[in-house]
DNA sequence: ATGATATAGTTAGCCTACTAAATATATATA
DNA sequence: TATATATATTTAGTAGGCTAACTATATCAT
């Protein structure tokens, strides 16, 4: 039965990122990190002094999300802000060295996991997963 | 290269799941639901007088969760609590008249969602695609 | 029957995430 | 130059999600 399929796979969808963030999130708390700063931090590894407009684009939230996210990890000491000199609007933020040394820890746990997710699923197959996963992310745009 | 493809699988599961729960709650935004709320629901459309703790187990969630959830579709009147009878250290949801008016436009919600995630994508590579899923959903535990 | 332990739920406080509304600064226009 | 509009961020209040600590009730064992 075609709708009994769908189902499995709508649910599967579900409890795999749900379980995803969960261990993830384990990991991440040994790092004193919260899920979601790590995607944030990765956007200040590719360079520091981005605004906070530039951190929504790459986290596709909303501004108020980025604030409370900057504020949190200001406060954790991982970050630092400083506002723009030429536009008194924008706040510039950069990594202190105990956010730039996060970097490899970090990295290491997101190959963990993808290890886990993928492991005894061979190469073949993750081509064709990859290609059924890039088209039903086109099919949510 | 293999770690690219990883790489794009574990990417595309994050910007599916969280697409999804965009789209979802805009959708459910109009019955004035919450993402997750739905699913609670789902458990007493299946039976009514319903523990707390069974809903943690539902949704695989911690008891404060719930407590918050409960409180906030009690507040809507969806549901109400009735302390339980012979043990007083639970209480008991059920649903109200408009809760129960709930479940056929969610189903529908549901199968739109499905529909929109799968399109194109045809019945034997469904299947191809539940076993994929399946499998990553047995790695994660 | 009393004391220890287990279970159900709540509270407080943290996180990401949202919307709506406010603030401050910059720029465009009349 | 004064006014209007656009942009960047913050605040307040909502939600789901978590942990740790607390309360209340039940049960089990001494």
């Amino acid at each position: 039965m075609n709708h009994k399929v769908d189902c499995d796979i709508r649910q599967s969808l579900d409890k795999i990122s749900f379980q995803m963030r969960r261990d993830y999130n384990e990991s991440l708390r040994e790092l004193n990190l919260y899920v979601g700063q790590d995607n944030l931090l990765s956007r200040l590894w590719l360079g520091d002094g981005v605004t906070q407009m530039q951190l929504c684009e790459h986290l596709k939230c909303e501004p108020p999300t980025v604030t409370n996210m900057v504020k949190s990890l200001e406060q954790n000491g991982f970050i630092y802000r400083q506002r723009d000199k030429q536009d008194a609007r924008v706040m510039r933020i950069y990594l202190t060295d105990k956010g730039k040394e996060l970097e490899k820890p970090v990295e290491s746990i997101w190959k963990q996991q993808r290890e886990k997710l993928l492991h005894s699923i061979l190469p073949e197959e993750r081509l064709i997963l990859r290609d059924l996963m890039k088209r039903m992310e086109r099919n949510l745009e």
